[in-house]
DNA sequence: AATAATTACTAACGCGCGTTAATAGTTGCT
DNA sequence: AGCAACTATTAACGCGCGTTAGTAATTATT
């Protein structure tokens, strides 16, 4: 075990001083030093193999280098979450052009308010980046006023905090006309997870909304919570099927729910799209490869987690951008899973008696 | 923005030293402290909402409270991995528990050495878990004698390095020995990853000793490599299928990889396990959720995560494990993409009349 | 030739904390 | 009372680096 190489050790080898050094390999212009000593150095570094310890840096510039993702869920949620590798990839590949690193923090629910101050008060990172808040995360108010830029992906209502979102409102809204535009009527929806998340509720919205605009009554019992996971999709797709209602289409406001739903579907013996349509959110890669292939509202994840990396970058150099929120567009791609309604519509036969009259309601519109 | 508190402040209000607000904060027991002062020490922290400053603290005690999680794969391999959030879940809830921090580096090829070097050296972490490195990785030697300890996921063959990995090989056989049992004899193989990954050629060497006990002759053009991703399954599926090779079965070493494979196989009007079986590996979550349910080789990701971090911490503390290596686990479950040859095999309608002689092999063995 | 301005470099301090060696204060024993 | 053995606390140093204020050497200006 060699001892630690330091800038000392670089200065004496290039015959300079430790400050010199330390210009030279940070690039300080302020003080000229002249280039053959700049070389010098530079040779020296090479050759002792040195590297800058990362916490005296940070203890002396008051820079980690760092910025944080803080995951707002439950690790088993984690395990199961599409979409975490896109945001993954598409911030590592920022901050590698940037050669800063990504520290992963997961919150425990309660522990908000605590892990944000230590993270930030604590300076570990220079920045950070809030996935999937909560709305009532009881923390956030506490970042308001931190002393490091913060970035939500999502939005929160009400909150000064700076954000970057798709617009789930409008999408959902447009995921549903699509499905309305086919000529259903009757059209259930399975959110993407709790009502506490903020993106839940606003594709719920969305939903409502396009079923207002068209005329067509929201009924609270075409609407179930599923929470992140495929099972939750599965077991909701089941509690939608099992109840008296009766639809021919359903959103379900991601992807990854989606293929619960898809699941549950086939065990009952129904077929997507002849005897239910479906529309999904966030084009997984998946969406484009199962069985039939998933209508869907594209969303990059990735555009997500670069539009945040560059906010933050902005605040932290200062400069404010004049909107607290950026807003990313959203693209529907029609798939096979949704289809004009009556193609090959024997969705009635189950229950078909007892439902009759809410049945026409979903074809005589 | 008011001033950082430092643990002088929290001295001062307490009316005692520094050096006892740390001993109390840090619970140093060799010094012995009056409960009064501590418990005064610890009320004026928490009024001034103290948070010891994370670079000075490493600094001073050389630890940076970090671990880090490289991964060995370009951003658009990792967008699409459905393995890290189940690794990443394993290792946030171990960490969370011992107050860690994860960091997460993705190093791009060529430059592993640079990387590796700069994260051990510059101290940016106390430890290091390599996931999924490739056996040619020009780093690793670096590695061996790096100055913080090292783990890797998977097996580098002739590494003095420690690693955490599943009986690839073992688990591989198990799962052709599967179809070989349901009388399949003419059984493809679609790898994981390219080769120089290391689970991806261990799972291809089992498959080949699976054949080989079972007497049968291994034909290289049975064998397609594939590349993490849906769409490399679904390309290479597509690839056999269009080759004039015969077969009933595939060992797709990848769920993931699998799921494009079905793609493929649906595009083709094939059924599974009608016209061809498929053998997956990993057990994602989508595979006992897709149609037919995905048999396959039960992979925990948790817990290899778990199990690098435990391996990691132990090493950390200095007491050497006795054995290089940890094997786990892992579990067939058959499910519905398996069954027995020739309960309706009707594979051989597409080009019968040229692939004959192959086709008998198919069945009668 | 004398002074000012510029260039090239360095000594020394501070970042906030952990920790050792030393110092008062207290109790136990003969 | 007198010495030893603790107990409770602190002064002071070092971790490795960035950075300001300052010095010495060279060049430009009057």
């Amino acid at each position: 075990m060699s001892r630690r190489v330091t800038s000392q050790d670089v200065a004496d080898l290039a015959g300079v001083s430790r400050t010199t050094v330390s210009f030279v390999l940070n690039n300080v212009h302020r003080f000229s030093i002249r280039p053959e000593t700049a070389e010098k150095v530079r040779l020296a570094a090479q050759e002792l193999g040195y590297y800058p310890n990362a916490s005296a840096k940070a203890l002396a510039s008051n820079q980690t280098k760092n910025i944080g993702l803080i995951i707002s869920r439950a690790p088993q949620y984690v395990a199961s979450d599409p979409f975490l590798p896109q945001i993954l990839s598409g911030l590592l590949d920022a901050l590698k052009q940037n050669s800063q690193g990504l520290l992963l923090e997961w919150v425990e629910p309660g522990q908000q308010l605590q892990t944000y101050l230590e993270l930030t008060r604590a300076h570990h990172i220079d920045g950070m980046i809030l996935m999937t808040p909560r709305l009532d995360d009881p923390g956030l108010r506490a970042l308001e006023e931190a002393d490091i830029p913060v970035v939500v992906m999502g939005y929160i209502p009400g909150s000064s905090l700076h954000s970057v979102d798709v617009d789930n409102l409008t999408s959902a809204e447009a995921a549903v006309n699509h499905l309305i535009g086919l000529g259903h009527r009757c059209i259930a929806c399975i959110t993407n997870a709790p009502l506490p998340y903020s993106s839940a509720i606003q594709r719920l919205d969305g939903y409502k909304s396009a079923l207002q605009k068209a005329g067509i009554e929201f009924k609270p019992e075409l609407v179930r919570e599923a929470d992140f996971d495929i099972k939750s999709g599965h077991q909701q797709m089941k509690s939608l099927l099992q109840s008296d209602q009766e639809f021919t289409a359903v959103f379900v406001a991601s992807d990854n729910v989606a293929l619960g739903a898809y699941s549950a579907l086939s065990e009952a013996g129904l077929s997507i799209p002849d005897d239910i349509s479906i529309v999904g959110f966030d084009d997984i890669p998946m969406a484009s490869f199962v069985t039939p292939t998933l209508t869907t509202v594209a969303v990059s994840g990735q555009e997500i987690a670069i539009e945040s990396y560059n906010l933050l970058t902005r605040l932290m150099r200062g400069d404010l951008p004049e909107s607290r929120s950026v807003t990313l567009p959203t693209r529907l791609i029609p798939r096979e899973s949704s289809r004009e309604i009556g193609r090959r519509g024997k969705r009635g036969e189950r229950g078909a008696e007892k439902t009759s009259a809410k049945f026409v309601s979903c074809f005589n519109d």
